[in-house]
This record gives structure tokens, C-alpha cells and sequence, in this order.
DNA sequence: TCTGGGGTCCTAGGACCC
DNA sequence: TCTGGGGTCCTAGGACCC
């Protein structure tokens, strides 16, 4: 089923938002075909993925279990099987990958593939839009959602608006005319809390917030949420799509329950190693270091605490994360005695930063030559000319990654 | 309504330095 | 001695995403 926005396609939209669609539930649906057709819940306590037959009753993700068996009784629950949904998705990164070099992985689930260039060997956008989505049904055996638009944004809300199974292009002359009448929840960062907020000034849709000021809406959202409405709303989006983007943290985290008020200290300890062995495995496995550990913690009102340790040094050392680990632990003894423990996790942050100085400047539009030497000036005199060894854009657009820097 | 397991980015205050 | 501006790093928390 093609659908197209308008009459009118045009050579520029050339990025695609792949979205897999209720992505456990789906290869749950082609592994067992006693749940085809059916409404499938994948988790029990909370649920992870609904299929569509179950989401026509209003099951959501992330709803609770008991609720959604509320919503519809007669759903198939099923365990999650990740070891299944991480060999499919690896299965389908490949078909992106065999349609075009610069794939952009959101999760294990969507992507953007920029097709820029492609036409003449593969043809118009909505063609290998196309073929992409028979390959992954052939080859993998999944549904999958396409949208096309000329920035990312706009793909990523044409997939959403073409599930499922579907595939919809927006013409560069109909951006307008299709963002401005969707709901504020569409804008990206746009959550419950703050489309909450925007609603209280009576601020529905997108067309109500690309009437406002820059200004004004920094002031009801703050500065940074509300200079990036202020763009999306009017369409402005120059985010590239990058191949590249490595993790900035690398987490484990286990929940408790209610079993974890009566924990003995031993019980947990025996939890933190466990988190921290399969933290630090991971880390070894992906070749990097952290300097940063950060204790997750949820209680029994499900409020949340999170206290964190810098080291002097990064390291993957199981032994030393684990000392830091532990001692964050023991610190927050009496916040865990006093709220009741439901929730343990860890994460590791400050990937590969060994401590040495490193300047950050803001991000810049349109970071140049110019941008780039002024910075060098600035490292140059503040820690003396041979402090460099190295630089590296960070940020928005690590497709700029420079190893080495000019003497 | 009562809750999984991953992640990302932003804000704000305090310590510290020049 | 007092005062100020500019900047980084660390910590903690919040919102959001899939």
C-alpha cells in the first residue's frame, strides 16, 4: 500500500525512517502462527510490545500487565524471548545495509537510511522504499514502516503516521501542509509532561507552536526544548544522517519488587556483582573504558534516586567498578533502609575519557575551518602549545570525527 | 495504573580555577 | 583586600525515547 502525501514528488526527500512494527510481538507472530491473527502481549509485569490485534483494545506499550489483561482478556501473553528480537534485528540492519551505506541506528528496531545518490543505480526513493520493505518480509519475515521526507523529522513522523505496514513519502512542497494540523505529541522530545504543559496555554498543534517566538517558548519550555520546537515546528531540521554514533553509557539494571525491602545486604551484594560482571563483559567486548559510575535506585513509591563516583581514570576493570560500585552502595545504605529497595542498576558513563583535559565548546550550525582553529587557539592558550595530542568533535555531528589535529 | 530494561539529552548548583 | 566575569568538572535529578 504506497500512499503519497501529495501529487507532486520531487528529487530532495531522500531520507528514510525504517520502524519495525510492534517489533517483539511481530517475531513472536512469525515464530509460533497459533498467535497470527491474534492479539499477542509480549511480557508479563509490564507490557513490552503489543500487536496490533491487541492494541485495538487500547493495550500500550510500557502499560501495565493487569491493566492490559483488563483492556483485553482474551490476549496471548507470552515471555520475552531478547536473544530472538536481537538475531532479527541483526537480520534486518543487513537488509538496510545492502540498500545503502549510511544507515543511522535509533534501536534495535529503526533507522534512518539516507538514499541520496541512489537514483540512478536503484532508482527513486519510493522504489527502494519499496523493495526495502519486500526484502525485510521475505528475508526476515517482518512487517516494517517507511517514511520519506527530505529531514529526519519528517521521516520519523510519516513512519509513524504510515503504520502499520506501511509506506508514506512527503513531497517537499507539502511539509507544511502536513505537520502543522498533527498534534503536539508528535514534535520529537514532546512527552506527556510537556505537551501537558503546552496544552495549559492552549497549545494543541503544531501549527499552534510555529506561531509563537523563539523567545516564548523557551520561556514556557526552557531554552534548550524550546529553541528545537521552535525549529521543528517550522520545519527546520539539519541533522545529517551519520553512520558511527558509538554509546555514551553502557547500563544493567535489575527490579526487585517487593521482595527487595527484605533483602540482606549479602542478597543485594550478590545482585551489584552480578550487574557490574555483565557491565564490564560488555565493555571489555566493545573495547572501552569509563571513568564514571552511576548507582540507579527505585523504591517502593517509585521514586527514584541516582548517585554517581568519578574516577581519576577510565577503566573496564571488573575489580575497580566493582569497588566503586559498592562503595556507592554502602553510601546510600540509609536511603535504601528508610524507602524500601525496588529497583537496582548501574550504569557506566565518561566512555573512553581518560582524564586527560578536553575542551568542550557549544555546537555551532555551521562549524567550519575557522570555528575549528579558534578552538585550537583557545586549548593552546590555556594548557601551553604542546597540550594537545588529539581532537575530536563530539555532539550532533560526530560524522565530523577529526583524529588528528594539524601541527 | 502501579511499572522492564535499555538508552539520550538538558538543567542547575556547587567547587574550583584563572 | 575586595569584587567580578568566565569557564570546567562533578553531582543529582528530570524528561523523553524505544
Amino acid at each position: 500500500m504506497v500512499r503519497v502525501a501529495s501529487t507532486a514528488p520531487t528529487a530532495d526527500a531522500t531520507i528514510l525512517h525504517a520502524d519495525l512494527d510492534s517489533f517483539y510481538a511481530s517475531v513472536e507472530q512469525r515464530d509460533d502462527p497459533a498467535l497470527r491473527g491474534r492479539p499477542v502481549i509480549v511480557g508479563g509485569g509490564v507490557v513490552l510490545a503489543a500487536s496490533y490485534e491487541a492494541k485495538a483494545y487500547g493495550v500500550r506499550t510500557a502499560m501495565g500487565g493487569r491493566q492490559a489483561r483488563q483492556l483485553c482478556p482474551h490476549a496471548l501473553v507470552v515471555p520475552p524471548r531478547m536473544s530472538a528480537y536481537s538475531e532479527a534485528s541483526d537480520a534486518v540492519f543487513e537488509v538496510f545495509r545492502d540498500t545503502t551505506p549510511l544507515v543511522e541506528p535509533l534501536s534495535v528496531d529503526e533507522a534512518f537510511l539516507d538514499v541520496a545518490g541512489l537514483r540512478r543505480i536503484a532508482g527513486t526513493p519510493v522504489e527502494i522504499a519499496a523493495r526495502l520493505r519486500a526484502q525485510v518480509r521475505d528475508r526476515v519475515g517482518l512487517p516494517i514502516t517507511v517514511g520519506i521526507a527530505r529531514t529526519k523529522f519528517l521521516a520519523k513522523v510519516a513512519s509513524q503516521e504510515a503504520k502499520p505496514d506501511g509506506l508514506l513519502l512527503v513531497p517537499p512542497d507539502r511539509e507544511l501542509a502536513f505537520l502543522h494540523p498533527l498534534p503536539v505529541r508528535r514534535l520529537w522530545g514532546v512527552g506527556a509532561k510537556t505537551a501537558e504543559k503546552l496544552h495549559t496555554y492552549g497549545i494543541e498543534t503544531v501549527a499552534d507552536v510555529a506561531e509563537l517566538s523563539e523567545s516564548t517558548l523557551c520561556s514556557l519550555v526552557g531554552h534548550a526544548m524550546g529553541c528545537r520546537l521552535f525549529a521543528l515546528s517550522r520545519n527546520i531540521d539539519r541533522r545529517r544522517v551519520v553512520t558511527g554514533v558509538r554509546r555514551h553509557s553502557v547500563g544493567a539494571q535489575r527490579a526487585l519488587g517487593r521482595r527487595g525491602n527484605t533483602m540482606s545486604a549479602a542478597e543485594i551484594d550478590a545482585v551489584v556483582v552480578n550487574l557490574i560482571d555483565r557491565i564490564t563483559r560488555r565493555m571489555r567486548n566493545a573495547g572501552r573504558t569509563a571513568r564514571t559510575v552511576v548507582l540507579r535506585l527505585r523504591f517502593d513509591d517509585f521514586g527514584r534516586a541516582t548517585r554517581s563516583h568519578t574516577m581519576a581514570r577510565a577503566t573496564a576493570s571488573t575489580d575497580v567498578i566493582l569497588a566503586a560500585a559498592r562503595d556507592l552502595v554502602a553510601a546510600a545504605a540509609p536511603l535504601i533502609a528508610e524507602r524500601g529497595l525496588t529497583l537496582i542498576g548501574f550504569a557506566v558513563s565518561n566512555i573512553d575519557r581518560d582524564g586527560a583535559q578536553q575542551l568542550e565548546l557549544p555546537y555551532e550550525e555551521h562549524a567550519d575551518t575557522v570555528a575549528l582553529d579558534d578552538a585550537v587557539d583557545k586549548v593552546r592558550k590555556r594548557y601551553g602549545n604542546s597540550a594537545i595530542t588529539r581532537g575530536v568533535l563530539v555532539g550532533r555531528d560526530p560524522g565530523l570525527e577529526m583524529p588528528h589535529l594539524p601541527d
